[in-house]
DNA sequence: TATTGACTTGGACCCGGCTCCACATGATAT
DNA sequence: ATATCATGTGGAGCCGGGTCCAAGTCAATA
């Protein structure tokens, strides 16, 4: 699969597909004799991989370590886990954050709401903010 | 309450209370004769309330436009809520991205725990990516 | 054989969101 | 009166994460 190709079926550009390879977020992707890409199956469970956990703000920086780490074989493999956990407890303290805020906004969209109901308007509800 | 009381009572720095300001995430805060900041009850609402959505990632220029129109008093109330729901809705998005990479982190995050229980190493667990 | 077009690379640039800095000003302590 | 100190301002710098570009290489087609 050429790198157009994988931009297409993940929907990342292709600059995003090179820069990751770069940085190392994803392992080099095999070539062919005249030096272009060909992404292969493992190539694009990599992709896969590091769509969803960037879509989901995971930090390059630990994707990376990851990665590197992977590379090394089996014996990487607590350290590799450890980085996962890690990840995860940001990704549930993060979404603890949204949660707080996504009541907020509930909150505040109701008051409009009520707001909007004609001969409620200055009585029950004050609309702050 | 000083910019440095307020920078500790919610830990954001001053600098950060400042540029709020002045990019407009925060109404102008008052000022004593000398032009020194003086942060009141409803200021301090102001920042609560900015500091719980950034948290969480809602988008600076939609919170800006909100109170830019909230400054513009009850005539806006309804292009009020629609910011508030569109927030709402990629908040939504964004959280529903995250439990999806939540998922996969807890699968694997088994897979390399079943790979640490002796006996199981080749056999039954292949620890991909 | 010359042109087209997809691909390569390294590096520059951009954007959001702060963060830092230099310099000015005014209140307070010695 | 002078030194200290918090605060003010405008603007530069930084960081993460891409995004864009110029110049070069190769394969396929006219």
């Amino acid at each position: 699969m050429t790198i157009t190709e994988a931009s297409r079926k993940y929907d990342i550009s292709a600059d995003t597909l090179r820069y990751y390879e770069r940085i190392g977020l994803i392992p080099d992707v095999p070539r062919n004799k005249s030096g272009i890409r060909d992404y292969d199956e493992t190539s694009c469970q990599w992709i896969e991989l590091m769509k969803c956990m960037r879509k989901a703000g995971v930090q390059i920086e630990a994707l990376i370590e990851y990665v590197a780490l992977f590379q090394q074989g089996d014996a990487t493999n607590e350290a590799r886990k450890q980085i996962l956990i890690e990840q995860r407890e940001q990704l549930i303290r993060r979404m603890a954050d949204m949660q707080a805020s996504l009541e907020r906004l509930n909150q505040k969209i109701d008051r409009y709401e009520q707001w909007a109901i004609p001969g409620n308007k200055k009585s029950s509800c004050p609309v702050q903010h």
